[in-house]
DNA sequence: ATTTTATGACTACGGATGTAGAATATAGGT
DNA sequence: ACCTATATTCTACATCCGTAGTCATAAAAT
């Protein structure tokens, strides 16, 4: 539990989702083909990394004539934080209030409650 | 649905919830107050009222010699959109891996879980 | 050895946001 | 009519973020 509440934009994150799911270092050149349809410059993307090592949401490694990144942050604790802070700051703290307003309107399919009335049930307390 | 994705700050969205919460027109002075836990001068006050309404989350109406403001954007919309956005940018739209997720850990009380849980198996669909 | 290519470093710039000081207007009291 | 308190506008500035140009460096190709 070392997350101190980082915050990443919004094409931070998209490097961070790369790193993610690649699940290992991976140099500049494996992010910039992930990146592609992006249309991003090449400096860009390095801004980015330079960034994201900055602030401690990436680690980075010189392998050889290489930088090699891994991510600080896991998926699991980025998002967790997240839809915590969503709770917090749109809805007092409420779960409740929360989940009453999933439920709102168009928000969810009639598929996505029958998911997670799933879910919900099978959940023991 | 006249919503177009406005972007609110931090502190600007405390301003929103004391409109919300107001229910009706208030003046500067009622907001100033509402606000006094955060410190803010005067002038910062001011300068979140005006670019509320030039991003067309607040109008503004003149009363005599006062200002009133009025949300023009529902708390409720508000809540809706950014909880969409969290769920596309964070779990690549699925509420499902978004639910799986709030499970996960500490995330929530057990007795979270028992309100959810109540309001999931309420849900008719 | 010289040229091209890949990679990284440094610098820049505009818009958004948080914050506020200075200047001005206005109303109310005297 | 003049002073004072309060409200509003204007201007400013630092930081963050999205984006990218330019320069340097090193390696690879010819």
């Amino acid at each position: 539990m070392t997350y101190k509440n980082i915050n990443i934009g919004e094409s931070e994150l998209e490097i961070m989702k790369v790193l993610w799911k690649a699940g290992e270092p991976v140099n500049t050149q494996y992010i910039s083909e992930a990146v592609e349809d992006k249309g991003w410059k090449r400096t860009t993307i390095s801004t980015f990394l330079v960034r994201l090592v900055e602030k401690g949401a990436l680690s980075v490694e010189k392998r050889g004539k290489l930088y090699y990144y891994s991510p600080l942050i896991s998926q699991k604790e980025y998002r967790k934080s997240q839809t915590k802070n969503l709770i917090m700051s749109l809805y007092n703290g409420s779960i409740k209030d929360f989940a009453v307003s999933l439920f709102d309107e168009q928000t969810l399919s009639d598929n996505d409650i029958k998911e997670l009335k799933a879910i919900f049930e099978d959940k023991e307390v």
